[in-house]
DNA sequence: TGGAGATATTTTAAACTTAAAATAATTCGG
DNA sequence: CCGAATTATTTTAAGTTTAAAATATCTCCA
């Protein structure tokens, strides 16, 4: 009724051509450009609301979340996995953190390479009144969507999510084979 | 037929307790998440892409392509808006760019503070090479959505940000009141 | 016309971020 | 059990990013 799939326009290019370059793509690069608008804007909101309102920065807000849903502690490998950003990101972030007695580490038990990380007292109770707030700043920035719409992004998202991953995993650039023969050994 | 809207489960809220505060805010709370974890995801894969394949980074790519629309040169003003990063950081990029010869700087006409910034010829050309990959980039990361979904997602992320912008607009937490008669005559 | 306020940019300090190299510890096949 | 490969983390260097203060210029109105 409101949404049209152009089902009869030219497909433009054919099976052969389509697996990669001088496609069109103007629809998915605009689709891009507007996600990326749309959350840079609820971030930045965001990360001013936190610093002005609680003087704390994003990322520290970001990984305090991903511990309080760990009481038993969580390894810095995790924390880079869940929070998508490098190992050594997150240990100067951990570093910080400590310093402000919000976070606390202690040897993974069984590994010693390792570090469970947690959160203090102090930093469970920080994280409880900052997490209130924004979640209601989260719920004022999406005030003008319905239920319909929410439940309609998040599916669209999740597909889009899976889109991305696989095409991300299917195409590696840099070489993904996990456990090849040897490279030297195998073609000469 | 696959999307429920659950238009009769029971509210949660009434219209006075909405307001802020308290409520359930849940489903909006991970629509942010899953939104964030979506664009960091094809963030993260674009960023390495640009890397490996042409040694340039996200920030610099994206400054290039706000220049390439502007023949005529932008201000550092204007760039700043663009990209929604700070006026301090466009500095910085725009000196880089400038020492690899990408991008040139000359004084506005009838502006003495200001300067117009544009793609030299070998940033142009840098950047069109640039862009056709990045382009066929994005459109394999979405090949798992249908025009449908791209169609959609594009007016539910018009609405989610047009809601954001209001929000964000109606309730400043800095004080945005633009010339008032100036708060200390104002009451006491 | 003088000057107050607005605007454009730069500078500064601190934090965040990444990629890559370096350490250290674990695992696993032979 | 040994050593090669893997995994967990830290370190390093360079770049990105922000907020806030500092400059410089412009605008506009009383």
């Amino acid at each position: 009724m409101e949404k049209l799939v152009d089902e009869d326009l030219p497909e433009t290019v054919d099976a052969e051509t389509r697996v990669q370059g001088s496609g069109d793509h103007h629809a998915e690069l605009r689709l891009w450009l507007r996600m990326l608008t749309c959350t840079n804007l609820i971030e930045s909101e965001i990360r001013s609301l936190l610093r002005t309102r609680f003087d704390v920065t994003l990322p520290r807000f970001d990984l305090m979340a991903q511990l309080e849903r760990a009481p038993d502690g969580m390894t810095l490998g995790d924390l880079s996995r869940r929070m998508m950003v490098s190992a050594g990101n997150v240990t100067g972030l951990v570093e910080r953190l400590v310093q402000d007695g919000l976070v606390e580490r202690r040897p993974a038990p069984g590994d010693r390479r390792s570090a469970l990380v947690s959160l203090t007292d102090s930093g469970r109770a920080s994280f409880e009144t900052m997490a209130a707030a924004h979640a209601d700043w989260v719920a004022d920035l999406f005030s003008g969507l319905d239920a319909g719409d929410i439940d309609a992004l998040m599916g669209l998202l999740a597909k889009a999510k899976a889109s991305a991953r696989l095409a991300a995993e299917g195409a590696p650039h840099v070489s993904t084979q996990a456990t090849l023969p040897k490279k030297d050994t195998a073609d000469g």
